[in-house]
DNA sequence: GCGAATACTGGACAGTCTTCAAATATTCGT
DNA sequence: ACGAATATTTGAAGACTGTCCAGTATTCGC
């Protein structure tokens, strides 16, 4: 895993400064995109030279990387406390997890970052590797539930039931997400992708997921 | 609809020049990304000088306009392709349009480009229009065969199943795309996904996509 | 093949960008 | 409250960007 460098800030008013700078970073890649993504529209947008963001993070690369995995970790926590409900079977957690996901998605927040994100893992071999590790701890959490529901299945195909009902939710974004053209139908999507997706994981069988696809070609 | 300025090049020479500009400028934007999407890189590519690209393109954004109809018209006769296949049921068909839309989303053109465009579409009026409008066109085609295969749904019901389906598609992209992370399991993302989508067709009711969302919260 | 329309070259322009170094201001352990 | 460590400002370098234009070459209808 590539190491993201550790975060600058000694004294109080630098660690308060860095704070600023990353969220000011954050804010311009959420409301103006990565084409917008300059070290002077961060400045400007929390109130500072460009010099002294520049101090603090000598290279535009430390701070992408520092503020890639700060808000990750943030969307790690997130993940986590979806898992923290008591008193719940496990298709009532898969379906929970499925909801909260899908409300998620249509924060402009997520909608916004996510699809930045996957554009620049095209390129950026650091920001590839961020969002496999965080899509990781997704199929975990989902697999864990499937594994629940479907006993019969083994590691990988439990993992690869959690990647299509994972994959199949993200493609919601560039759609259903904040003001995207069909946002307005997330309701009935969610309704569809809950009851799908429980269904699938009740009941598919080792020998569905032997990727055979026999017909219809 | 906002239009998009007119194809330029008069004579022979002049056509075929953008012709060659518009092709480098894809390839720029699929091999290296919307950062280094530049006139210069452009240029470079298709061994032009920017004065003659800026000739043809007098505005950046004429070219990026240009670019993305030609682009997505291509796209337009795949899919009108998919749909010329005689002698086949309607779920056949619909199993047939899952296969080819996930084959398609294997290469790195495509895996590209849509991660690309999903990102421009949240800045760009213009990309989001053309998005919008691409993918209403996959929701006809998908919603023909769904319509075929449960006449009991109304229309704006088959829409919703066939915006999830092509959505949750799509949401392949990113991790099952060309050299993504799981692009080694496609093959059982598919077998899932014809599988899934093609009962969801069958089985789902009026009921289902009332949106009541009932318990599980 | 003449000549006007079109295509292409090379350079200049005013911006922008990141990065850096020197000068100044602030913080905080002592 | 002194003083070293840290933070911030300022200014500038060097490279990049899109756009424009005068001059030159090519095309193609006549």
């Amino acid at each position: 895993m590539i190491l993201a460098p550790s975060r600058p800030g000694i004294y109080a008013r630098g660690s308060e400064t860095v704070d600023q700078i990353l969220k000011a970073a954050l804010d311009v890649l959420i409301d103006e995109g990565a084409d917008a993504f300059t070290l002077r529209r961060i400045a400007a947008r929390c109130d500072m030279k460009v010099g002294n963001v520049s101090y603090h993070f000598p290279r535009k690369e430390m701070l992408i990387q520092v503020m890639l995995d700060e808000m990750l970790e943030s969307y790690d926590k997130l993940l986590e406390e979806m898992v923290r409900k008591p008193g719940l079977t496990a298709e009532e957690r898969l379906k929970l997890v499925i909801i909260l996901c899908l409300e998620d998605i249509q924060t402009k927040r997520t909608t916004h970052l996510f699809t930045e994100l996957w554009a620049l893992a095209n390129q950026s071999e650091f920001v590839a590797d961020r969002v496999r590790l965080f899509y990781s701890k997704v199929h975990e959490v989902i697999g864990e539930y499937v594994a629940q529901i479907n006993p019969a299945l083994a590691p990988d195909e439990v993992h690869s039931v959690a990647l299509f009902i994972s994959a199949a939710m993200e493609g919601s974004t560039p759609f259903l997400g904040h003001q995207k053209p069909w946002a307005a139908k997330m309701p009935v999507f969610t309704a569809l992708a809950a009851m799908s997706f429980v269904h699938l994981a009740k009941t598919v069988t080792s020998r569905d997921l032997a990727g055979l696809m026999t017909e219809a070609a």
